[in-house]
DNA sequence: TTGAAAGCGTTACCAG
DNA sequence: CTGGTAACGCTTTCAA
């Protein structure tokens, strides 16, 4: 497998590579003459430059790291798509890594994707430990983190008001009527986990219901947590009137727990969840949630990052704050969803 | 930021470049003595090597493509993970890219690549054309096609006898006493979906069902096609008992527009899918689908690619079946599912 | 408008 | 065991 280099185009072409190299990135003046013969000679060879070269002289890589906790979760494929977009349409490719929630595996990414240097990074932290994104900052290496914040560091991020959606979905379930209202929280660790409890917290506080500890649990914002913290619930044997979930897959899971029980969503329990992935309208009952703009808040990670690869180091961080909105379906009764608006965050603009 | 570089650490260590890289390769001979010097010099600048610069010396970038059609449908983050999980064990990295079927942007993306200089390639293709992949083995690039093969070229592959599968997801229809069965294909010149059609049709003859060429849909894999196509059916007037879906995102949106259309699934058509994602068995009434090992795919994928990136290029084009099985759920009645037993792709073996 | 040559950070070969 | 020194493929001054 014999490369063709650079060497050979210019040797093809008779010029020198300083010429070839000038015809390919457009910059100096080169003849008019001179650029045909260069780009036939690198046409007739089927030459691509080698990147990696590149890389190592000019110090970018044109690639940018993107580390998120679970791929399996669709709210994360959402991200990548707007992540990803985002980046081909400047040119970036974009290396994608699964945590797994671990903050080894985070570190162990971090530590790959540094000596490969990547330009930068979009990152949905998988754990409190701020030393990950505290270690990059030190560097200099451009960072954005998206869905969550990272304690005791300052970064640009993408974000939503967890706290104010959280309370938008718990206010909803108090309007119709519950009082008894479970809460499945993330783990407690993660700010948007936090934010999403306080979000609960608050609203019960404003009606007027009282908080019961007994009708929190904490989950992994997987399904089978959710399914499993419901069971738990159930069997508990407090009274339980609605579920409000931290996420989708937890309140799906959680529905699927309260069916099994022998009881019906939303007859017997109300289901709230948060995100909005397809899948929530695709279930029966479909679920009432918070609809956050993946595909968006990852389009928007990339631009901020790169304006900060760009140059723009200094300066404080920036963060920018993304709409949500509830989204009513047929999981908690009430009213019906507003037809044709959904934001499936892949696709739009 | 200035870059700690091997010659800070041979400046510190007070030894030669040469001997740095001798004890961060374990390449050649290195007294104890020293070695531990050089490794407290690295720690102490807290030297990261730059893989760029190391790659572009031997040759290899430990950084494998992986090209798939659409990381939204369920299916392909499954097969993602098992790609991932493997690569990292090996040492790889990952660069993912979403080719939204688009053959145009597939080649965009594999150009891109291969300027990056990945060791190979894992691919789901997003068309017929066998160009893109004919490039990859002229340049004597390692490759392994996943789910589909490409006609034309002799490429290593992991798949499953769709043909197979798709008879046996048919024939469960007719056993359940089925007789008009539509079938909504994926694009006609994928090969999965001429396997999966043909599959369907034997099944059909087999059993002594007649063919009727009104049954049949083209759909694009996606959810919206499942449920366009299912109520073009529906509008067309045609007697339908049952649906197979050439996978699970068209047999949901199937399933979907039979309600809409006010019937019940499975009690006035029944439906099977293919894939089993997990989303099949959270919907109502669940999925009856076939199930692909997705995680196991990925993961035998990256295998054999690294067999052949570690020198194996030679030899015939090596093809591994993976075993799937039917799994009966709600959608088309009868029997119930093997509890326990569904194979999720992610987490397996 | 073009060419020569000095790096970029590593590895690998060859002396010592 | 260790050090010097060509590559690797490209960009980028600096001269011409």
């Amino acid at each position: 497998m014999k490369t063709v280099t650079i060497k050979d185009v210019a040797r093809h072409a008779k010029v020198s590579i300083s010429t070839v190299s000038r015809v390919l990135n457009e910059s100096g003046y080169v003849s008019e003459q001179t650029s045909q013969r260069v780009w036939r000679a690198i046409e007739a060879l089927n030459y691509k430059p080698n990147q990696l070269a590149r890389s190592l002289t000019t110090g970018r890589s044109r690639t940018i790291g993107l580390v998120l906790p679970d791929i399996t979760n669709p709210f994360f494929p959402a991200v990548a798509r707007g992540v990803e977009d985002a980046a081909n349409v400047n040119g970036y490719t974009v290396i994608l890594c699964n945590t797994d929630a671990d903050p080894e595996q985070e570190k162990a990414y971090v530590t790959a994707l540094r000596e490969k240097r990547v330009d930068g990074f979009v990152f949905t932290v998988s754990g409190p430990d701020a030393s990950t994104i505290l270690g990059l900052i030190e560097a200099d290496i451009p960072v954005v983190v998206i869905d969550r914040c990272v304690e005791g560091a300052s970064v640009d991020s993408v974000l939503i008001y967890n706290e104010q959606w959280a309370y938008e979905a718990t206010m909803h379930l108090i309007g119709l009527g519950h009082r008894a209202i479970a809460y499945i929280n993330g783990p407690d660790d993660l700010t948007t986990s936090k934010e999403r409890y306080a979000g609960y917290r608050k609203a019960l506080a404003d009606a007027g219901v009282s908080f019961n500890p007994a009708l929190v649990r904490t989950g992994d914002f997987r399904y089978p947590s959710g399914h499993a913290r419901m069971r738990e619930l159930l069997a508990s044997g407090q009274e339980v009137t609605a579920v409000f979930a931290a996420n989708d897959m937890m309140a799906i899971g959680a529905m699927r727990a309260i069916q099994e029980w022998g009881l019906r969503v939303p007859e017997d329990i109300a289901v709230v969840g948060f995100d909005d992935i397809l899948l929530a309208s695709l279930i029966k009952p479909s679920l009432t949630t918070i609809s956050q703009p993946a595909y968006h808040m990852g389009a928007l990670a990339v631009e901020m990052l790169l304006e900060r690869i760009g140059g723009a180091q200094g300066g404080e961080a920036r963060t920018k704050i993304c709409h949500a909105r509830l989204v009513v379906r047929e999981s908690c009764g009430g009213r019906r969803e507003e037809f044709g608006t959904r934001n499936r965050g892949v696709g739009q603009p």
